[in-house]
DNA sequence: CCAAAAGTGTTCGCATTACACCCATGC
DNA sequence: GCATGGGTGTAATGCGAACACTTTTGG
């Protein structure tokens, strides 16, 4: 249990989870309750049991930090510099998770969470985020781009929205992971042509016109030109 | 030094180096010397040190295994389910490597390896690939779609091609790798308007009529839109 | 002179872009 | 009636796809 500097590298997973709130994409950050970096924001993460793969690994930490199951989970890339972690050799293998505004976790806790590793969890806005932990800026930032990239070329939007949306709620998830206007008219014309929702022919009202709510025809991943 | 099916999980690198020979893709295989998958085929691959980073363990086991060195490599995937290998927990993380076919290496070497972990290496075509050892199916198929994908919007042919090159041989190798065929007039237009070659002003001779060389700009991965 | 590969332009259709006004509702 | 977001069409441009013949060399 004590450090190990020397030791064959041990195996992790961190996992970053983002959402789109407010019209801004948001990263889910712990803070580290235990050890040297106590106090220190991070992303979610922990060591990979035995009997357990690395998407199980994952699935679980995230769970533990925050109660959510039945997310949308995809491997990043792992990062193996000897020194990224001060308590010793640790490969960590990192994982961008999708999820929805607004179920649990719409807003951010305070207290220590259940299995009592972090002090408290927290969304911050991808645009101003404290420096973090271990490497994990490195992390966030490949996650981002892949988020970027991916989003362009996939439907994985439907990750971050719920079942039902307005088109307008739908162009602003793009906008906010993109980090770009997207044009209204050229935008409804793609999509609505792509044939990925299926119109569910009621409205969303507000102080305003009210707005014809949308579903995706298929919640699963799946490769689409998007944009 | 025993098994341990139950104990911490270990780190290994495993390498996927392509070429393409003949016009058609190929993966570098070494077949297994020792251990419970003796004379089976698979990626070279390794334990990672103590004190080495994963980029750097992936490049000391290709020079390991071939002598190689400076080749173009990137991190593709982490392989960990619980058994998938035999000898007990091992977390792979696999890479990519590309080379240009025809410097050492041009023919496959029978012979037991230095390190005598190997009893042979061999080139071959990943349309007629044998049964792989560990999971390493998985990984040259996760690898042929990465590089796929890539070659598309990257300028990392260069990779596989040799210094001084005619615009049919580029040509060559974005079939082989795609796997369809383009069309010669298309091609040229393309790939000359991107400005990425730059002509040599020499020929390249045979039984037909000579071919103009071109060589690239600059020979360091780069995003651009190709295909 | 024959085989084999190199070299070269144009046309067409589709997809992306840019752009401005009216509509329905809540307050 | 006014503020707020919802909803709609057209024209111009650029890009990718399809397509066939002539040229140069070696043997």
């Amino acid at each position: 249990m004590s450090a190990a500097a020397a030791a064959a590298p041990a195996v992790a997973v961190d996992v970053a989870v983002f959402t789109v709130r407010d019209g801004a994409l948001h990263v889910l950050l712990v803070r580290l309750r235990r050890g040297a970096l106590a106090g220190r924001w991070a992303l979610p993460g922990g060591r990979v049991r035995a009997d357990e793969s690395l998407d199980e690994a994952a699935a679980r930490e995230l769970a533990e930090a925050t109660g959510l199951r039945d997310v949308y989970l995809e491997q990043l890339y792992s990062f193996g510099s000897p020194h990224r972690d001060p308590y010793g050799r640790v490969v960590s293998v990192a994982y961008v998770a999708l999820i929805a505004h607004g179920g649990r976790f719409a807003a951010d806790e305070e207290g220590v969470t259940a299995d009592g590793r972090y002090a408290g969890v927290a969304w911050r806005s991808v645009g101003a985020l404290p420096p973090l932990a271990y490497d994990h800026d490195s992390v966030v930032a490949t996650a981002l781009a892949r988020l970027r990239a991916k989003l362009s070329y996939t439907n994985l939007v439907y990750t971050l929205l719920p079942a039902a949306f307005t088109l307008s709620e739908l162009q602003t998830m793009y906008e906010a992971v993109l980090g770009r206007a997207l044009d209204r008219r050229n935008f409804r014309k793609k999509i609505l042509g792509l044939g990925l929702l299926r119109p569910l022919h009621r409205v969303r009202r507000g102080r305003h016109r009210p707005a014809a709510l949308y579903a995706f025809r298929h919640r699963r991943p799946m490769i689409v030109e998007i944009l």
